[in-house]
DNA sequence: CCAATGATAAACATAT
DNA sequence: TATATGTTTATCATTG
């Protein structure tokens, strides 16, 4: 019911507003915008969606933006599960993806509002315990096969071994006992995990049943399939339509047994978990190894690699890595081994999940929310329902006090200021450095088709910062974003334009003629002028803080704080991506400085620097620019290691202390 | 309401 | 000629 209270509010909003794609945002705004800024400006297209709220308040917004948190919280989750069960039939899940699965990835983190998907704390716990079931019930099935598995061989082997030695076979033989028992040790341990979060009360064989189980997941089954969706590759044609479908069902299947009767898909959808035990995992592989029949993709596959953990390999089409897949990850100890690490990743992100839930409870009773809204979820998408209807009390009760507390201890400063729909502003500005940020979220922005909370400026000089030379072609500027946002795989056009356009129109950014071309560096002097009048006045700092946080700026914002605080795991590159980890650490060390102190090295390090008011730094020119991007030479030229690089002592500063400043 | 800033579009120039 | 790369201008949104 509230649902539809909820999609009411969001279908007040001009529809298709994002419907075209948040990058061609322009006109979107025009129309409904304006209005909402009362509760706190709305931006044009992170968080388009919003924009009819105005008259939410402030308790309804945080309540909101809450769920909002939550779910994005949840959806990181599923995605990374994903990556573990993997879905059944892919050509099934296409189309599933489209019809069934309203929201997709990118919708989901780009609107966020689609009101069947807020989900109240028992509802994600329901989830949770679904797709835990689920992996438990996959890893068995997994094990199983493998034992089975076991067994052949050793029959195998058994046979063959009349012709062998007797002493080679018993060697053998001891080897696959070894290796089951260490798979059943793997389940046991497994179960245990589970067990002992009070999430596996179902048995393993009994795991067919866990939609039954949990009555109150009748939302699930919309989200459910993203399970298996994996992370939708950006670009997919397929999105916009997904779009439309997801606002459209918003508005439709607002209540709970609407959910259950998802628009058919396809038949062979076998995808869903269970029962005919099987083993999602393993089928899926087969299938799809088997028949070709998969002009979609695989969970495990997109944008043109391997998604397997700690793999990028790079697969032409989906056949090539099927066969990638099958040699590469096998059925081994490695890949098992691998599937056991993703599986903790999914814990630790179910753990940080359940103390976000509690965070935000404890947030909300201080808010005064309703001492009445100790559990704000058992029901859900009250937010427009909410009784609330006076909304725009915020200023004085709600504004000044929250901040404070509204500062959760695992958000960094950035993700306060008022990320999301604010893109702009926000972080490059006054908020804290954007490397801080991106380094801590960069796996979340690598994946996650969100439109980071930088300005391209910012991003700009990030990328050339983040490189030893500090100098970047225009097409390895590129490449850095694509590489480092998932949201710049698509849209080329339009963000492309716009990187050129900044590199133009901002001083910032100067070009230097090089023999083989052109290369792009930082000024930082002028990128430090460039800086505007930060913002002063808290109040007005609060205020942006729970408008941004409103919004899309959970988006960015709180999802990049979960994804800092929460995910040790994840943020270890070594455990998951090594391939990614090389750009992570230029990242954090590099220009940050970091956000909170001040810089360790002194000047020193990049004498040049202050210099030239003109090319900046020391910048200097590759010779002989590329080859590869990065092959950054050890020896850099002239560069100051990265570390030093980073430099400018006081302009420094001052950039990366704005959070504190703006307190001020 | 205004100015500053940023995003997006688009026209146009130049180089490859 | 087609593209890539740069520059510039214009318009709109958000913020202070």
């Amino acid at each position: 019911m509230m649902v539809e209270s909820a999609s009411e509010t969001i279908r007040s909003a001009p529809s298709g507003q994002n419907g075209v794609g948040s990058l061609s945002g322009q006109a979107d705004g025009g129309g409904s915008g304006a209005a909402g800024t009362a509760s706190g400006g709305a931006g044009r297209d992170a968080a388009g969606v919003a924009d009819s709220n105005g008259e939410m308040s402030p308790a309804e917004l945080l309540h909101f933006q809450q769920q909002q948190a939550l779910q994005v919280a949840r959806q990181f989750l599923l995605q990374q599960a994903s990556g573990l069960s993997s879905p059944g039939n892919n050509e099934s899940k296409q189309s599933a993806s489209a019809v069934q699965v309203p929201v997709s990835v990118a919708m989901m983190s780009q609107q966020m509002l689609t009101p069947q998907q807020i989900l109240s704390p028992p509802q994600l716990q329901a989830l949770l315990q679904q797709q835990q079931a689920l992996m438990l019930q996959q890893l068995q099935e997994y094990y199983k096969k493998q034992q089975e598995q076991l067994h052949l061989q050793l029959l195998t082997q058994q046979q063959a071994g009349k012709q062998q030695p007797k002493e080679a076979l018993g060697n053998k033989q001891l080897a696959f006992q070894q290796q089951l028992l260490q798979m059943q040790q793997l389940q046991q341990q497994h179960l245990l995990n589970l067990q002992r979060q009070g999430l596996v009360s179902l048995q393993p064989s009994q795991a067919s049943g866990p939609l039954q189980t949990l009555p109150q997941a009748a939302v699930c089954p919309t989200d459910l399939p993203q399970l298996w969706k994996g992370e939708g590759a950006p670009g997919q044609p397929a999105e916009d339509s997904v779009r439309q479908e997801g606002l459209d069902l918003a508005g439709t299947a607002a209540t709970a047994t609407s959910f259950a009767s998802p628009p058919k898909v396809s038949p062979p959808l076998s995808h869903h978990p269970l029962p005919n035990g099987q083993p999602t995992v393993l089928t899926s592989r087969r299938d799809s190894s088997s028949h070709e029949e998969t002009p979609s993709s695989h969970p495990l596959y997109g944008h043109g690699e391997c998604k397997w953990p700690g793999c990028e390999t790079l697969c032409e089409d989906l056949g090539q890595f099927i066969k990638h897949l099958n040699t590469e990850h096998a059925l081994d100890d490695r890949s098992t081994a691998q599937c056991r690490v993703q599986m903790q990743v999914v814990q630790q992100l179910e753990i940080q999940l359940a103390k976000e839930s509690e965070r935000l409870q404890a947030m909300m009773a201080h808010l005064h929310m309703r001492p009445s809204e100790p559990k704000p979820f058992s029901q859900p998408v009250t937010v427009s329902a909410d009784p609330f209807p006076d909304g725009l009390v915020h200023p004085p009760t709600s504004a000044a006090a929250p901040v404070t507390p509204l500062r959760p201890p695992g958000l960094g400063s950035a993700s306060l200021h008022g990320g999301g729909p604010a893109r702009r502003r926000s972080s490059d500005k006054f908020c804290s450095p954007i490397s801080s940020e991106l380094a801590q979220n960069h796996e979340f922005y690598k994946n996650a088709d969100v439109r980071p909370p930088f300005t391209y400026a910012s991003l700009i000089r990030q990328a050339i910062l983040e490189t030893p030379d500090r100098q970047l072609t225009l097409n390895e500027i590129y490449n850095w974003f694509t590489r480092m946002f998932a949201y710049f795989r698509r849209n080329t056009a339009t963000w492309k334009n716009a990187v050129r356009h900044n590199l133009s129109l901002h001083k910032c950014f100067v070009r230097v003629e090089n023999v083989k071309g052109a290369v792009w560096t930082v000024d930082e002097r002028e990128y430090q002028k460039r800086r505007p009048p930060k913002m002063t006045g808290s109040p007005t700092l609060v205020k942006n803080m729970i408008s941004g946080l409103s919004y899309g700026a959970l988006n960015a914002s709180y999802q990049a704080a979960l994804a800092e605080s929460s995910f040790p795991l994840l943020s270890n590159p070594s455990m998951l991506n090594p391939g990614s980890a090389s750009n992570l650490l230029p990242l954090s060390q590099d220009d940050t400085g970091a956000p909170g102190e001040p810089l360790p090295s002194n000047g020193s390090s990049s004498p040049p620097r202050l210099s030239p008011p003109q090319y900046s730094h020391q910048v200097q020119v590759k010779e002989e620019p590329t080859e590869a991007e990065e092959d950054r030479r050890p020896g850099a030229p002239l560069g100051p290691p990265n570390a030093s690089i980073v430099g400018p002592p006081e302009e420094r500063d001052l950039e990366e202390e704005l959070p504190g400043e703006e307190l001020s």
